[in-house]
DNA sequence: CATGAATGAGGTTTCATTCAT
DNA sequence: TATGAATGAAACCTCATTCAT
């Protein structure tokens, strides 16, 4: 795990005057589209100033250093997709696995793709050091959402919740990833909402089942097998 | 998509003797080494080449410049990973989806937990510009063993092949690496391949089914229901 | 000899109203603090302004730069010395050389002891070539205002007064500076007072007696000899 | 005292190559040059670096950051007068007060004169907060110096020893710093070593007489009187 | 008068890369 | 071949100063 000195990344000031919150809102936008059109190793403090037609002084103003801007991106980013997780977990209380998953699974395909850019962009920004400790507690927040989504679950239970939690997590995220990252073709994007829900729901079902019908047999689980 | 200068990324020259090719290991692992313990940001060629006990000069004597050395050091890794994924595939071929599965996800999973260091901090090499061609053909040759092995399964069949192994592979691949990248707990590492598995077999099943038994109305497929 | 562009040093408008002196007092006050806690290099307009309660832009009211801050603050701490000075001097006129020595040195060390902080902390802003002038300029007048008392002297004369007042002052603030601006232990400070009436009155009465007394064979005086 | 962040004032590494060693003395003497011709404020690495005929890069080879290369040039400096101060007063231990005084003096301002451009240049350097502790440095050392000659004086002897060396230690430097920086007239220069050695060997003979001849009533000690 | 947002020149520092030894 | 000194472009960030509100 790199060592690396702890930055506050906090925006510096918030902005008092209308002038100031559209500046703010300038440099944010600019951010993304720097990241979009050069990448995050070309992301230049003047280069964002720029595109958002202010000067670097400005900047400052706000962020006290590049790692707070990004970081401030990044979370307003994350905060989107953890609150559309949140409604969608919450409105599907008391359902089955299968309705919860496909509500879920939409709100959080959607969130991720309606600003398919940004979210494709901000995945280097969100491999930096400094994001971190935001996406491990992001990722806390998430899981335990979904767990108590899960044990409201009409027709499942689940032996170790926290692991089944872990993984559809990791799944969702996971997979959505490798689609949105790597620029895959649009097909592929449109095909996601629905494998995803198949993948986690094919999960699900598997681990819903009563552990008794699994060989349980030596050091972890073994290979499962399908029923005959 | 970001804009970039193409760089020759390939080895200046090939280690003839043992010498040469005991410092190329050196500065390989030198360079796992300054990734894990300064991050990306922080690798300089100096660095690298002191912990490899070598000179910048020497450095450059095999590698034209520093991408090309992270290059072949992230070349490395996924051909390590695909070896072991083609081996695996080719063994599971004519077999079931169940044994598929079993054999692939272990010695996917084996290959990429057995260096957990490595593994995790190449993920930050990857996310740089320069490697995503690579990543993405390595994704292709991947999606086609794991095809070619499809093809062949004693108990199913897919309608939409290409779909599904682009979602296998994007499943295999996300979800360990949601695992590895942010150094989830030891346990769940432990549980990492059992449950690849069980999310990935999950999957396949779902898809393997006679798409007749699904409500396929209207552009794209419907949100899926559990049989009741 | 460094060169410097010549800045007009002066306020740019005489504070007229009781609230406008308030604000350059708070001003004067908050650029000692910032000196104080921060140092001169870390001196900047804003903190300045801030410490003051005031906003950028009113510092910028009543001094046209930085530099004619610093500049009027110092002027203000060297004139009360210069004053303090001056008037014990007066005071001290047709005395003997070791009331002249006790009663200005008394002064001297008080006015300069009074707002120790100050002190130390101007030795600093007074290092700055915009300052050199006014030092110099201070300088000069009290040389000449100690060479008038030292005339009345009673019971001494000097056959080079200029140089004898040359180096009185610069033993006096040569050696209160060496005091106040590292920052020695108290007990220095309490004793500074009698010891550098005793190092001026030492020198004086060396120098008041008669030149036949001394060997002054050669360019320049020779190293004198206590009288055996 | 204002606070500020430690930094290592070491420099970077030492030159092992005959040509490192040369930009290494480039570097020292370049400081002093754009000292003395651009000032402090205006001393910039580049323009140091432009002046040794290096590169900025070059410099930065040897010292981590401009406040090691200027604490280099002060510690140098004042290496030299420490040395040529510590020679003299080993030289006059058991001899007289008179002897002692105008060896010391003589050398310290030989030492100081020597360079007459550096030392003045270099009060600046000293002013600065991070040459604090190394400038107390050494003072301690250089008093340490003094007491261990005056308790040999063969005429003379000391009740407060710690008070006396600390006072004759800031009138030395004090007066000569008065004469230095402001840039006395020559005269002034040539007067200084007869006359700081006046100030000197009057001080000490007047503490050296017994203090029973003092008047010492009362909080401290009383304004002294010249045996009447 | 006061405010504080905006400016941008300029300073510090890093580091990939070259090349004389 | 190996070394490591030197280079300098380019990045980050600060802060004196202006001016619209």
């Amino acid at each position: 795990m790199p060592a690396h000195r702890k930055l506050a990344l906090k925006p510096r000031k918030q902005p008092r005057q209308a002038r100031a919150q559209a500046t703010v809102d300038a440099l944010f936008e600019a951010t993304i589209q720097v990241l979009l059109t050069d990448g995050l190793p070309r992301l230049t403090t003047i280069r964002v100033a720029e595109r958002a037609g202010a000067s670097v002084g400005t900047l400052y103003q706000y962020y006290p250093h590049k790692q707070a801007l990004l970081f401030a991106v990044l979370q307003r980013h994350l905060s989107r997709i953890g609150e559309a997780v949140r409604q969608a977990a919450a409105s599907a209380h008391h359902t089955s696995l299968a309705t919860m998953v496909s509500t879920l699974i939409a709100a959080f395909v959607r969130a991720k793709t309606e600003r398919l850019d940004e979210a494709s962009v901000l995945y280097a920004v969100a491999a930096e050091l400094d994001s971190r400790e935001l996406i491990r507690e992001t990722g806390r927040r998430t899981r335990a959402v979904l767990a108590a989504m899960l044990e409201t679950a009409t027709d499942a239970k689940f032996d170790d919740l926290d692991t089944v939690v872990f993984m559809l997590a990791g799944a969702m995220a996971g997979l959505t990833r490798s689609v949105v990252e790597t620029g895959a073709p649009p097909k592929m994007v449109r095909a996601l909402r629905d494998h995803l829900q198949s993948v986690c729901l094919g999960y699900l079902e598997r681990e819903a089942r009563p552990r008794s019908l699994k060989s349980t047999v030596g050091k972890g689980r073994q290979p499962q097998q399908i029923s005959s």
